[in-house]
DNA sequence: TACAATTATAGGGCTTGACGCATATTTTCT
DNA sequence: AGAAAATATGCGTCAAGCCCTATAATTGTA
């Protein structure tokens, strides 16, 4: 229910397989989220710069959300329930 | 036990919150992480320009993750066990 | 209250994000 | 294959991060 997120790299694929699970295309998603497809493109192949309110605009058009947790060894949870 | 975290202050005080339960200065931290202690003073006092590398870096320096979720509007989850 | 530690600000310097605009490259679909 | 859509790159511009060095302001404590 909750997909870890550790590295841009991992947060970027994971934009994108929500995004794609929403069918929609990188101009759409920025355009919901303020951006433009460029950011998106960058930010989907993992730009380890990005500015955190701008990946915080994309999860919230994506409806999605960080949450803050203990790094766990265990499970990375599942993934099929949201992407 | 997953704290969320949707703007960049939510995100600096929750940080600072688990850095002063590790009994922590931004000093210690920021060598931990690999930053200066201005640059955590900045995300704890949150700056929205932080670069993604940066808070990551120093989210593993205390341990800590994110995790990628659906936004949920029940229970923001228990603040106790983790900062 | 005075001292020590911690945290917040400031300026110069280099790097880079995101914008705007254009284009090349790749992928998708008929 | 060919056309259309989607995605990745490139360039100039402005704003800002984070570095480094200092220093002010704040907080905690003897």
């Amino acid at each position: 229910m909750a997909e870890l997120a550790r590295t841009p790299r991992q947060i970027g694929s994971l934009v994108r397989r929500a995004r794609k699970r929403r069918g929609w295309s990188q101009t759409q998603l920025g355009e919901k989220a303020g951006l433009r497809q460029e950011t998106i493109s960058l930010i989907e192949t993992g730009n380890p710069a990005t500015r955190l309110e701008t990946i915080l605009a994309v999860l919230a058009a994506l409806d999605l959300e960080f949450r803050l947790a203990a790094r766990s060894k265990g499970q990375p949870a599942d993934i099929e329930a949201l992407f």
